[in-house]
RNA sequence: GGGUCGCUAGCUCAACUGGCAGAGCAACGGACUCUUAAUCCGUAGGUUCAGGGUUCGAUUCCCUGGCGACCCA
């Protein structure tokens, strides 16, 4: 038996279909701001709610009542109730109710709804968490977002928050004429990004499939169709760990424009970034000790230079001279481990993951990426050996890769040859090889910028929570075994 | 992957150096017609995460495992 309140105290519960509600709690908090207490309103109301607080008093009884949007208090009286104050005395903590009568201001000056006829909606059948403190048990919280979502605001704040942030997203694309588009969430192949995927199986065709690593290779298949300015605001999987910045299904935005480099696309999501910070009133979070700047114009910097400046080794001379024993060394040296199979490319992208990249707090584009960890973005135009790629890094955080889009498709071809030496060798973060991406190609798709932003990191800084499992309402966790969850 | 910390009633937490497992809230019964963390009286509620070890005796000490948090790589 469940613990919880005897079943047997109560006649058992009908579970009503719906309630005619005619006010929100915040409706009627803000119709009746002047209300002297004391006074009645001479106007009804139906509210509808859970049950937070119960003060009994025999023949008399106070509730609060939470709906969506508030509270209001619940009056009950045996002068109004006659016999049907049982029904409020019944009550439980927890019980979803509707609740019909004056809207009066007590001589203490509560708002309240002078009960004079009350429904159970859905009886809570399971004891609520402490009145007070709630429910402040990280996990729990986590596993049980529906108890974090009655007792704490903040909870609630982030929901309302995401919301925006996509609201924002999509108005900011629409003006600037861009398409929402939905591209497959089950892929063939799993490439678009350097990273594990999910396999599942179809059983009707037989096949394995994977779960998207990114929608990168369909939105760019939309580009050679003559869609020009696309975006989706995708869940994308990941089989990856778990922590403050990783969740194996993330949300992302992925945008493309055709006939810009990725100049152009930086400043769009510099402006991008900006709007969704001023939507949910955060210009200026706190991180850590610093306040990242975003009203601020984003720094620009290359991977080079930003590990001389962390690190006090500066590579150049030694990627200039194609000395991969001198970078080897100066990892060992910052204690950065590598593995044998990586190239020079893959070393200097570690060493800046690894001692850099957490110290760029204020808004900053890295360039400079060398090719070998870049297999999607066009050669750099002036630097041999390194892509116009750039990444937008905040609070120590990768934000947003940056592309000019490759659409050469035998540099894409190598490309991919190249990621699939580095797969046989044993890495597994790669994107692998899409030979039909690259027929598509091969038909003409128009130079490019794209860029992807993680949007459960970007929401996660803005709203200053310090991990993405606070903004995201069910965060992976291993299932716990007394709940089988 | 490494380190640190945590797991005790439905919830929030105690329990000294190893000595009868407790409180508040919630639940249940009762009193109370303006309370708002209502108050008052009473009742019930435990595989102390699991398993093993040491001990006369383990929530406490040791080992293994589980789950989580934080930090590091």
């Amino acid at each position: 038996m469940t613990p919880g309140r005897d079943a047997g105290g109560r006649t058992s519960p009908s579970y009503p279909y719906s309630y005619e509600r005619t006010a929100t709690t915040a409706d009627l908090q803000r119709r009746f701001e002047g209300l002297a207490p004391g006074a009645g309103s001479g106007e009804r109301a139906r509210v509808a709610g859970r049950i937070r607080t119960l003060r009994t008093h025999g023949k008399a009884g106070f509730a609060d009542l939470q709906d969506g949007t508030g509270r209001i208090q619940l009056f009950a009286q045996a002068d109004v109730l006659g016999d049907d104050l049982q029904g409020f005395t019944d009550l439980s903590v927890g019980d979803i109710v509707g609740a019909e009568g004056e809207i009066v201001r007590t001589r203490r000056g509560e708002l309240s709804v002078r009960i004079e006829s009350l429904t159970l909606l859905a009886p809570c059948l399971r004891p609520m968490p402490e009145k007070f403190r709630g429910v402040t048990d990280v996990e729990t919280r986590y596993r049980q977002r529906y108890l974090d979502l009655i007792f704490n605001p903040e909870a609630r704040r982030v929901v309302s928050a995401r919301a925006t942030a996509n609201a924002t997203v999509r108005a900011f694309l629409e003006e600037r004429g861009f398409v929402e588009v939905e591209t497959p969430l089950l892929h063939p192949v799993a490439s678009g990004a350097m990273a594990r995927p999910f396999v599942t199986h179809h059983n009707a065709l037989d096949i394995d499939l994977y779960l998207r690593i990114a929608p990168e290779l369909y939105l760019k298949r939309l580009l050679i169709g003559g869609l020009e300015r696309i975006y989706e605001l995708n869940r994308s999987f990941r089989n990856e760990g778990v922590g403050s910045r990783y969740n194996p299904e993330f949300t992302m935005l992925e945008a493309y424009e055709a006939y810009v480099d990725f100049e152009h696309t930086m400043a769009l999501v510099e402006d991008l970034v900006r709007a969704v910070a001023r939507a949910l009133d955060a210009p200026a979070p706190r991180c850590g000790e610093e306040t990242v700047q975003l009203e601020a114009p984003f720094r620009r910097v290359t991977m080079f230079e930003a590990i001389a400046e962390h690190t006090g080794h500066d590579l150049a001379p030694a990627w200039n001279a194609g000395d991969s024993g001198a970078l080897r060394a100066a990892a060992a040296a910052l204690g950065v481990r590598l593995q044998d199979s990586w190239g020079p490319g893959r070393v200097v992208a570690e060493i800046f993951e690894e001692r850099v990249e957490g110290r760029l707090v204020q808004p900053t584009f890295v360039t400079g990426y060398p090719k070998e960890v870049s297999p999607l973005a066009k050669d750099h135009r002036s630097i041999p050996g390194f892509t116009e790629h750039a990444d937008l890094v905040i609070g120590g955080v990768e934000m947003a890769p940056i592309y000019s889009e490759l659409n050469d498709p035998e540099e894409q071809r190598r490309r991919f040859a190249q990621q699939a030496t580095a797969a046989a060798a044993g890495e597994e973060d790669v994107a692998l090889p899409d030979e039909d991406f690259v027929e598509a190609l091969a038909y003409g798709m128009p130079p490019a910028g794209g860029f992807g932003l993680g949007l459960d990191r970007l929401l996660a800084l803005l709203l200053e929570t310090g991990t993405l499992r606070e903004v995201i309402l069910f965060p992976l966790l291993r299932p716990d075994g007394r709940r089988g969850a």
